[in-house]
DNA sequence: CCCTTTCATTGAAACGAATCAAAACTGTGA
DNA sequence: TCACAGTTTTGATTCGTTTCAATGAAAGGG
């Protein structure tokens, strides 16, 4: 039952165990005829390479982490795609592991990934890691920040400017005659909630006579979203805003249905309603949701690509912070 | 640079091996002072458990792989996460791995978790994979199949009766008063579409009356949804069905947005619609979708358990087919 | 026919942690 | 002081693979 090793293989095919592994990694070395007779043996006993032996002697696994705030968040699983097509091409595989917005199980996969002795690792952090990674990188683990901006200039790092991204959010419903704003978002630790208002405050400046209400969820999900936007529709009509920024689209379609139960308030009509991210299901939601459009596998892959060229170059390497332009896309749920 | 080991924790503490390794595996064995000594001096070098050499040791890893048809498909998150968490709570890690519908890929996972020596798979499979599921038994590692029921009694399976899900929906669509119905669906290849459109079949049969059309997909995806819808919409108004049924949620938002486009036929008034899976975005669509749901972390979570079971019984184990019953959500559209 | 070169093959050593029988202690009672 | 029973600690061995210096055999040159 217990399965067959090279040194098995050698016996029955009555050679040494160095020119089984000479077969299976470099064939060129190997007569055709041992080849031959290496090869019958491994098929006749099913014989399956056991990476944690390669692995043990390589010193080095052939995979990199991947944590991400929200597994069920599809702009996350487009990054994790684009990750995985860029790894697959370099013959690397991604372990993907779901913080769920937790510090705890964000440094519990960390752990993981360091056991694992795992080539580096792409990170959407919740809490302050910063010194957890740089410690990481001195054992020679280095990170690239995803989707959001490092602060440390010593960290390489892919994302979405989401200061501008926050402030053409607001920007756009203030074009449309909005003045009333709220932000729907939380909780604000995660620096891309933070940043995103950040920019809705600078949107702000530009119309004095405009408001802007800060309404905190527990965390960026449909059911947060769902809740937010019943307590909208439960306020007196004069107390509810006339616009709406979510801080992502998860949220944003569930501040839709809390609105629009019961026959609820009207969107865009009475109020107007953005996300952020423009997941496939943006466009496809009660009413079509305008959104702040994040190229995510595109960040995928890129921070993939840096997070490799980090791992290989000896010493000098550069890092670097690479931000992508995000862009509105407007739907019928900002239309005037 | 390179990270610290047992060896070198040893001798800083000024003890052996062995000892290093109570320390961390049997802290009653170890008195009060000498582990004292060594956590300082594991601290002091940034020691990390080197998880492959664990595993050489033990013969087995920790964790268990997942390959499911589609990794961007919120029903597959869910059943991960259904896994995930029960699998947590025994101290397993789960691998995930996204066929996308395609064998090749499958293969190659399956060939990646048998190196890796995983203790079990579950698996949403693509092509006929029996055979090799068969022979990764005969090496130790079980298989369980999710969301679709085996039809080999040797194997475990934790899935929705498909056959009474597609009966249900059809059996809805005809009971609203529909007559002219479509299925759309596929590959064919894909147990689940067989399953649910033989169902939907059956459902037919109760109407002599009614027909049945049915219209492939390449996928089960938003975007295979669209140009369907799309194809339908672009059809002279008297050679439309009245309702259609897709083969899951994905497809049936698509098919809504490839509908409406340029504001096209009504849903559903013109034509009704009913997906499958109940995923969290079905009730937030334009129109919000009929569905039948599926629990899908129950699923995931009873397949971990019966693979863990399956794993660590020596012999004699009996494999389960666990059939959990589909449930029809009517939502507007398929109203009246 | 011997010497050199080339080439395929060998086998021991390493990787890092866990195990477990044996050794080294400790304290107790005689 | 010694025997004995516990309790700690030791260190050689194991897991499966890769690597690489060493070996052997065959081919080519003089």
């Amino acid at each position: 039952m217990v399965s067959a090793s090279v040194k098995d293989v050698a016996a029955l095919a009555g050679v040494s165990v160095g020119t089984v592994s000479n077969v299976l990694n470099r064939p060129e070395k190997v007569s055709g005829e041992v080849t031959a007779r290496v090869q019958a043996a491994i098929d006749k006993l099913g014989f399956v390479r056991n990476d944690a032996a390669r692995q043990l002697r390589a010193g080095m696994s052939h995979s990199v982490g991947l944590v991400v705030l929200d597994a069920a968040n599809p702009f996350f699983t487009e990054l994790a795609r684009g990750a995985e097509d860029r790894a697959a091409a370099e013959h690397f595989t991604v372990l993907v592991g779901n913080s769920n917005e937790d510090a705890g199980r964000e440094a519990a996969y960390l752990d993981l990934f360091e056991q694992q002795r795992v080539r580096g690792v792409l990170l959407s952090p919740v809490g302050n890691v910063i010194p957890r990674l740089e410690q990481m990188r001195r054992r020679g683990i280095p990170t690239v920040l995803v989707d959001r901006q490092a602060d440390n200039p010593s960290f390489s790092s892919v994302a979405v400017d989401d200061l501008a991204g926050g402030e053409m959010a607001v920007a756009h419903l203030l074009s449309t005659g909005r003045r009333r704003i709220a932000f729907v978002g939380g909780p604000e630790g995660i620096r891309q909630v933070a940043d995103r208002l950040a920019g809705a405050r600078k949107a702000m400046e530009t119309a004095p006579d405009a408001t802007l209400e800060v309404i905190s969820t527990e965390s960026l999900t449909v059911l947060s979203g769902r809740a937010a936007g019943e307590a909208i529709r439960l306020r007196p009509a004069a107390e509810r805003p006339d616009a709406i920024f979510a801080a992502n689209d998860l949220l944003a379609v569930g501040v839709l249905q809390g609105l629009m139960l019961m026959g609820g308030v009207p969107v865009p009509d009475e109020i107007a309603l953005i996300g952020y991210d423009d997941i496939e299901f943006a466009a496809a939601a009660v009413v079509p949701l305008s959104s702040i459009r994040q190229p995510s596998a595109l960040i995928g892959s890129t921070a993939l690509e840096l997070l490799l060229r980090e791992a290989s170059s000896e010493a000098g390497f550069v890092p670097r912070q690479v931000v992508f332009p995000p862009e509105l896309v407007v739907r019928a749920s900002t239309r005037a």
